[in-house]
DNA sequence: CCGCCGACAGTCCATTGTGGAATGTTGCCC
DNA sequence: GGGCAACATTCCACAATGGACTGTCGGCGG
């Protein structure tokens, strides 16, 4: 085919989140718990990471030296500082075409599924999600005020585009689901 | 066999998935391989089913007497048909509100990341990225033409939608990630 | 008529990811 | 000096994924 290298063959061994880790240990050593705040706070909604699964990767990267454990602090907190393995195991990982996105929208299944449902449930689930979606686009606005890092930015874009790509669907969907007429043409297929 | 209180034993017991299968099962009696492929037409790209989990799904939910097990065809073909705990079961699902979309996206990942890795790859990795986005918008305008059912069209515009959302974004991404100038603004936090 | 290839159908397993409960520690405020 | 909130790790059950593996049948070339 094309012999592009994917996942598969990947001399890396890592997966996405330990590799995400390793990125972060870039900077300065840190804890697991260090690690799950940071990548809360850099990707929040398009990335997730949950405790255990840090707190197993980092083991296992400490078996295979990527990362090395450091004096333990005061409760019982335990550094990691990156190995030259384990920048290497990065620099291979950062040279690899990532995936495709994954998105699971539960609503979006309601709504494939709609035919059989009463339509005041499909009315409650996408007014519930319309709030979420408008609030999350108001707080990423907000954010975008006190960013310069590019990379940030860029990640912090690409949440405020998807937002109002959520919203200007929302407005666009038809009465048989929202039980109103759509406040602006369907949208989706005729020009803007 | 303990009392606790699980997922399995709430007021529906179905997860997402479970509840999927469900839904299209309304329609007619279809085997785990036709619900696959139900899925994957319907919902493709902003839900996923896998075989495993669908064939698990099926026989404890045939063990919980949601669903029923027809007679075997060719090939070891076995139907699975809805039952009225079932449709009870679905209905009480569909009256709970859908939980919030989980999107990971390796990419977003990557650029977070982008500090430690070499411009190139960044490069290659949006150039990849927003040639597959690119077909898959231009696959979903095709499909939009003959579609009826405004279930599905929903859920088609929604992709159509967040297709275009993701090109916008690609177009103004700043020059330290693409290696170009951005063709748009960087959009984001501006006005339209 | 036979052999075999490719699409169909289901099973199994290792790994990854999620969510929450349980446990312990320490700083700090009253 | 007691108690509470935030910090930090561990453990576990369950959900979801992807690929390998097995078997079955339909149709086509010889």
């Amino acid at each position: 085919m094309n012999g592009r290298r994917t996942a598969k063959d990947a001399p890396h061994g890592l997966n996405n989140t330990a590799a995400s880790l390793l990125g972060f240990l870039h900077e300065r050593p840190m804890t697991g718990w260090d690690l799950v705040a940071a990548a809360e706070d850099l990707m929040g909604d398009f990335w997730s990471i949950t405790r255990s699964q840090v707190y197993r990767e980092l083991s296992s990267m400490a078996g295979a030296g990527l990362v090395e454990e450091l004096e333990r602090g005061k409760r019982d907190r335990r550094p990691y500082a990156i190995t030259e393995a384990g920048r290497k195991a990065f620099a291979d990982w950062s040279a690899v075409l990532p995936a495709e996105e994954a998105v699971r929208f539960p609503l979006l299944l309601m709504l494939t599924l709609g035919r059989h449902i009463p339509r005041e449930h499909l009315v409650a689930a996408v007014e519930h999600h319309r709030a979420v979606h408008k609030s999350r686009l108001a707080r990423y606005e907000d954010q975008f005020a006190d960013m310069s890092d590019p990379y940030a930015v860029a990640t912090l874009s690409f949440g405020i585009q998807y937002e109002r790509a959520v919203l200007a669907w929302f407005d666009g969907l038809p009465e048989e689901i929202t039980g109103v007429p759509p406040k602006r043409s369907p949208g989706a297929a005729g020009a803007p």
